[in-house]
DNA sequence: TTAGGGTTAG
């Protein structure tokens, strides 16, 4: 019998029945006819009635295909092929590479091309590349390793593992190189950011006669997107209109948004805003999405803004470009309320989106909006997978004051995801809450793991030494950075160390290694510096450094305020009130202070300096803050007036520091919250001496913990104490 | 074999 033809009872010819099968229900009939007619018991006809299965699409349809193949004597190797392929579509990577394992011990058909094609497939996708190399030796072994599809296969793989080494020696030992071979590898090299290494391969490629296809094209921008190269984008697509003449912007989309991102990621907005004209009316998704993102990254939030509101069908990828934008651009409200929105369409979030959303929770400190986020990702199985996610929680938890829960899941990570940019974030989060030492533990276990350091690492490392007062390891650590990692110290390098000099008190050490550095210092430094004279009242290294400042920086507000400050906290109110002339002057003002507060209810309240008289609950405020100073002054405070920069009377300094936003926020906080809940405050500028004393009294006072966030750290107050052992 | 959105620090 020729089962191609094999026809059911009522005449009707099986494999056009499967074929033009639509839903599952009419699948479940044709396979119950399939029985009625005895057709099932030969291969043929079952594997097609299997396969119906397998690739339907849904896990009903893939569970039935297991129960079918289960009850199959002998199953074939087309059908064990199938069974690989549709759990990869259906995204289940890990059972289908299991799969393989099963069909050699069970079944007498052995592997060919297309098994080894399908299993590669899903390989690229697991965690770890174990399975596709052991895989690769059963390729080996059936003397596969010839067959140009199965190289490409694993060509790809090595690629997906960043493994350009293996990925290039086979390529290069392959008999049979094709079309797919020489774009699946410049493709690798262009996401493992070797562009020039693309470039040439792509010459060999024209050399031997291989005409490039869109694919090729596609690669070769990408690879060349980051090179920041406008000749070289330009000549790219110049080759393009060579080869394919003025592309058909419908049929080509691919290629032409290749292209237009290609000039956006080199910063060349108006070759990348001519491409994306030229799109008209068939603007791919995905060219929107690149606009999007590339006016981003320009800054141009408004832009990416106008062009995501104009689009209809907004799908994932459009939806995380906007909210990414919104957080990069540091406007994390809006990034979040964005999220909320792209809950409400219907649009289910990815695990990039998530990155984004928790990066903007970061941003903001809202821990009850992150810990919903990271809730979200973990009921839909997206954690786990992507070491990326598990950065931007860890980095999440770090930064809204959870600095446990942020180490708690960087120990659960396996060895094998733990990346430079994951120690980067475990590290920074623990300089900021100022644990030096374990920072420094962490790092040797970086050394121990072989992750390599960067000089991401090393800001950290130092940061957390000047913070935690470790001035020989921050010594150390900074000698070893050139001598042992090869890393040349930067800017930002030498302005740890200036601070770690200068917070403990070694001014004459810090101005030395000032003037020693291989470069001019920059304004950042002689700030750092500034601040560290003002710790220590040294009015003369103070005067040395405000004045390169003006010199550097004229118009800097921050400057004069400092310089101000110094000069009136040792009661030189007159140089003090000139400072603050020429500030005038010149039109200049103090960078206005905010602080907010997060409710246990995710709620965020924001409050600016000195200003609550429009917020709703001001009466209520008003009365706190006399409650809190009728408090303070029963413990026995006297308000610390070296903040206020003018020779005012002392009532008048004490309402100005009393009036500072985390004050208000503070205040916010005790009326809106229960006894004993901890009080989360963020502020934008760095705490002031006189408000930490007050924080710490006062959780002394209403048994309070009070976790501050300033730009420079974490203060956890508890117990009339504070966690920066008044070291910040 | 295809493109687009992502993490750390400053």
């Amino acid at each position: 019998m020729f089962f191609g033809r094999a026809l059911l009872q009522d005449g009707r010819p099986l494999l056009m029945l499967i074929e033009s099968c639509k839903t599952l229900r009419q699948a479940y009939q044709i396979h119950a006819q399939t029985v009625v007619n005895g057709l099932h018991i030969h291969l043929y006809p079952l594997s097609k009635i299997f396969s119906l299965f397998a690739l339907f699409g849904c896990s009903e349809s893939l569970d039935h295909s297991r129960l079918i193949l289960s009850r199959t004597d002998v199953p074939n190797v087309f059908m064990w092929n199938t069974m690989i392929r549709a759990h990869s579509r259906q995204e289940l990577h890990g059972k289908a590479v299991l799969l393989y394992p099963s069909m050699i011990a069970q079944a007498r058909a052995l592997p060919n091309h297309f098994t080894f094609t399908f299993v590669f497939s899903s390989c690229a996708r697991l965690p770890t590349p174990v399975p596709g190399f052991q895989i690769y030796g059963h390729v080996i072994k059936r003397g596969l390793e010839s067959d140009t599809i199965v190289m490409n296969a694993f060509i790809h793989f090595c690629c997906g593992f960043g493994d350009l080494h293996s990925a290039q020696k086979v390529f290069e030992e392959s008999p049979v190189r094709d079309l797919i071979s020489f774009n699946t590898m410049i493709s690798g090299l262009a996401q493992g950011r070797k562009p020039h290494a693309a470039l040439s391969l792509f010459t060999v490629m024209t050399r031997s006669g291989l005409m490039p296809d869109h694919f090729t094209f596609v690669a070769l921008s990408s690879a060349c997107s980051g090179l920041n190269n406008y000749r070289l984008a330009k000549q790219i697509h110049n080759l393009v209109y060579m080869y394919f003449g003025f592309v058909d912007c419908g049929r080509s989309a691919h290629l032409v948004g290749s292209v237009m991102d290609m000039y956006l990621k080199c910063g060349e907005m108006e070759m990348a805003e001519k491409v994306f004209n030229t799109l008209q009316n068939v603007k791919s998704s995905a060219a929107l999405s690149c606009m999007v993102s590339g006016y981003a990254r320009a800054g141009k939030v408004e832009l990416a803004r106008q062009i995501f509101d104009q689009v209809d069908e907004k799908d994932t990828v459009l939806w995380t470009a906007i909210i990414s934008g919104y957080s990069q651009a540091g406007q994390y409200t809006e990034a979040l309320s964005l999220y909320k929105e792209m809950e409400a369409s219907g649009i289910k979030p990815d695990k990039i989106t998530m990155v984004a959303v928790l990066s903007a929770c970061a941003g903001l400190g809202a821990i009850t909006f992150g810990q919903r986020v990271y809730n979200q990702c973990l009921k839909k199985r997206l954690y786990g997978q992507d070491v990326i996610l598990i950065t931007a929680i860890v980095d999440m938890y770090a930064k809204c004051g959870k600095i446990h829960a942020a180490l708690e899941i960087f120990h659960g990570v396996p060895n094998y995801q733990r990346t430079t940019h994951l120690f980067n974030a475990v590290i920074s989060g623990l300089a900021q809450h100022g644990h030096g030492k374990i920072a420094v533990l962490v790092f040797e276990e970086m050394e121990v793991a072989k992750v390599s350091p960067d000089e991401i690492t090393f800001t950290g490392l130092l940061y957390a030494c000047s913070h935690s007062g470790l001035v020989e390891e921050g010594r150390s650590l900074f000698k070893s950075m050139s001598q042992m990692h090869g890393i040349n110290p930067q800017m930002k390098h030498y302005c740890c160390m200036v601070d770690l000099f200068g917070r403990n008190g070694n001014l004459d050490e810090a101005y030395k290694f000032i003037q020693a550095m291989p470069f001019e210092a920059n304004s950042v430094i002689w700030r750092s510096f500034l601040s560290s004279c003002k710790l220590y009242g040294d009015v003369e290294m103070g005067r040395i450094a405000s004045t390169k400042l003006l010199e550097m920086e004229p118009d800097h507000g921050a400057r004069y305020v400092l310089l101000s400050n110094i000069l009136a906290s040792t009661k030189h109110w007159e140089e003090a009130g000139k400072v603050r002339k020429v500030m005038e002057e010149r039109g200049i003002q103090k960078p206005s202070g905010w602080s907010h507060i997060e409710l246990l209810d995710g709620t965020i309240h924001q409050f600016p300096a000195s200003n609550y008289k429009l917020h709703p609950q001001k009466e209520e405020i008003a009365s706190k803050l006399g409650e809190i100073n009728g408090r303070l002054r029963a413990a026995g405070y006297a308000p610390s007036t070296v903040n206020v920069v003018f020779d005012v009377d002392e009532e008048e300094k004490e309402m100005i520091v009393s009036y500072h936003s985390e004050r208000l926020a503070l205040a916010f906080g005790l009326l809106n919250s229960g006894p004993g809940e901890v009080l989360r405050i963020m502020k934008n500028l760095r705490i002031c001496s006189d408000c930490h004393l007050v924080f710490k009294l006062l959780s002394r006072a209403y048994e309070r913990e009070i976790i501050m966030r300033d730009t420079t750290r974490f203060h956890h107050f508890k117990n009339g104490l504070c966690s920066c052992k008044d070291f910040w």
